[in-house]
DNA sequence: CGTAGCCTTGACCGACGTCAATGATGGTGG
DNA sequence: CCACCATCATTGACGTCGGTCAAGGCTACG
């Protein structure tokens, strides 16, 4: 199955700039800060203490544990405006692990004043609430159009996913052209180059037969890669295929 | 794959009795009455207008969707103390459908009044994060151990969740000797006779490989069954081949 | 030019789905 | 009390999907 390798290390901090549209908490008075990650630089582990939650301000990053048979599954991808840490409500250490897929900015709040705020102001819970919400409706969605079925079922909504929260997340902050966007102009172009170990560790599958479902979706005309993403060239096609629900 | 029957109706209802330990809303002045459920019938279904949120009182129901092919993907079961409604946060209709899986009794809340009342009293927003944070980590927990690897591996990992689920209910309401358990003394007796097209649908295996799997799982000494239940014989066997993480 | 990551492709095989037939159980009505 | 039927579980035969192993190709980078 995936791969089997682990990462490390921590970098960069400078005072965060707020910023409403994509991270309400950064407008509400807490503290926080702001970090750079490199790709493939690690965050935090399975196990490490929380002292801080996050919010994803660019790049991507996914979320990780390694099974006790060497698996290592991806709980999810963390794109631009998602929040990092909700254990933090109920446990006082991470239960999985998280490193950037591309370069990366985070928001940093210390967690124990984080805590106090939002039980204190009613606005921040509602804020929190309707996070929690959305991820759950994520997982959700997950379980029923990706679990089971065939690997190029699966593979397909996954790609249908990554396209939905990558709107979802241009939304959030509308392209300023100074900006990464992660789709191109047409939104049928993903600016991302995601590695079959990912797609394969997310999904269950092993990146051989990754590789070979890639290879016919692009022969059955649904995608097309180049050196720089990917491009939805039949989006209704995929929908059809993943069983996707609008 | 699994079964593909829908199933209809509702019933009685009663003033609804406080219980804090199962149900921790009932103690702070939200109106509810209470629902008794049959076997096999429904609450609600995708698409509803969410009128009323509920918690699980006794008994044991799944929520289930439809796919488009016609599979039915079973997304959760509710044991008593699930709180079953959390999409009334964001949305206006339910996303899936609830059955009763067993004779069961459910409180039930008006939504509106409930969420207006949890807006205005922090302590109820708590008990509501808690909940859904548990929630978040049951799936995550399954998306984990269960959604890949072999049937076995997978079914094990089901009964033991359901053991975990139903000790954990247990706790919140111990044992009177009046009321039914889902647990038997020793909590290596499950007095729950799942049919295998539950099974199937949780997990998305057939039916028939279902069977297949419960049988070897017997002649391998890790379960038994009974014409009333289920007896857990090598517990720390089954944490092993599920990949279990306490 | 050599090496390290990735991705691709082929050969092979085990796990699981499908189809179909047969059992077991329990409820209903005669 | 028995005959009938519905539901659920079991078992075999067979095909396909996807995992594993192994070899080779393509960039990128020193």
């Amino acid at each position: 199955m995936g791969s089997r390798i682990p990462e490390s290390r921590k970098s960069g901090t400078e005072p965060g700039r707020p910023n409403d549209a994509i991270d309400p908490f950064s407008t509400r008075g807490l503290t926080f800060y702001e970090l750079a990650l490199e790709k493939a630089e690690l965050l935090f582990s399975e196990g490490d203490e929380i002292d801080h939650v996050y919010v994803v301000r660019s790049g991507l990053c996914y979320r990780y544990r390694y099974l006790k048979d060497g698996r290592r599954q991806i709980v999810d991808l963390a794109f631009p405006g998602d929040f990092i840490g909700l254990e933090a409500l109920t446990q006082d250490s991470f239960v999985n692990s998280l490193t950037a897929l591309t370069p990366a900015r985070v928001a940093a709040y210390p967690v124990s004043e984080f805590i106090r705020q939002c039980y204190a102001e009613p606005s921040l819970v509602r804020v929190l609430l309707e996070w929690m919400a959305r991820g759950q409706s994520i997982l959700t969605k997950r379980l029923l159009g990706g679990a089971h079925g065939s690997a190029s079922q699966r593979i397909a909504h996954l790609l249908l996913e990554i396209r939905l929260r990558a709107l979802f997340s241009i939304r959030l902050e509308p392209k300023k052209e100074t900006h990464f966007s992660l789709l191109g102009v047409d939104d049928t172009e993903l600016n991302l180059k995601l590695p079959q170990a990912i797609i394969a560790d997310t999904l269950g599958l092993s990146i051989v037969h990754v590789s070979r479902t890639l290879t016919s979706l692009r022969e059955d005309g649904f995608i097309e890669q180049s050196a720089t993403g990917l491009r939805y060239r039949n989006l209704d096609g995929l929908k059809d295929l993943a069983l996707w629900d609008d």
